[in-house]
DNA sequence: AGAACATATTGACATTTATCAATATGTTCT
DNA sequence: AGAACATATTGATAAATGTCAATATGTTCT
């Protein structure tokens, strides 16, 4: 249907769907502030230094519960925003390069 | 509280309540449909040749009633992704090409 | 094995959101 | 003025979302 209106490679690439999932993803200030703490350090507070962030963290970074912080970080995982890897009792989690260039990349073709 | 974890411009630049109302307007795929069809078109169907696409259009692009379709182009307006103008009794809606830049910055930002 | 700890999942609840039908507003004709 | 049309607003409803308390899972100690 709209494929008739689009360049052909748009909602191939990205499939609007998906999209929207991976914009929903950014659209939440708690989840906004672990990319920018994400952003901004490489070593947290609570726990020892190791690939990136650890979860507990998070919870002061947002003030939120422990339930509620492993929520969001399902939500960008899924999103493909952060990476995360379990290393001993803790999850160390990353920004995920790759889904921001490709969330980038879409909305620079959407807004041109 | 957060200021202490970041760089000092960005959540001052780019308040984060804002920055995820904005996102939210990009995380519904009837607004990306609308938002692709306007990357791509600089004339609709139903109406005359103006400045932009007008808003009756958008409801066969979207399969969506008259109503809600008023509703996500208020919302697109308010996240300065779309601007509006009243031609005679139609409404011309075009990108906000600042809105996009300053979006795509604050995802810049945040991705590295 | 058992204690202690970090994270994930489940269940419940309040809030927000997308949607449409009905109605209102505003514009351009005759 | 009144008819016809395009868009906006209101009200109602179902679905999705963010949140926490309680509980489960998994890991590392002793």
């Amino acid at each position: 249907m709209l494929e008739q209106f689009e360049r052909p490679s748009f909602s191939t690439k990205f499939p609007l769907d998906d999209l929207a999932w991976r914009f929903k993803a950014l659209a939440d200030p708690a989840r906004l502030k672990i990319l920018l703490y994400l952003a901004n350090y490489d070593a947290g507070q609570c726990c020892p230094t190791g690939e990136g962030i650890c979860a507990c963290d998070f919870e002061s970074v947002t003030g939120l519960s422990q339930p509620t912080v492993s929520h969001h970080m399902k939500c960008l995982i899924s999103a493909h925003l952060v990476m995360g890897e379990k290393q001993g009792k803790w999850m160390y989690y990353r920004l995920d390069p790759e889904g921001f260039a490709s969330i980038r990349e879409a909305l620079v073709s959407l807004g041109q």
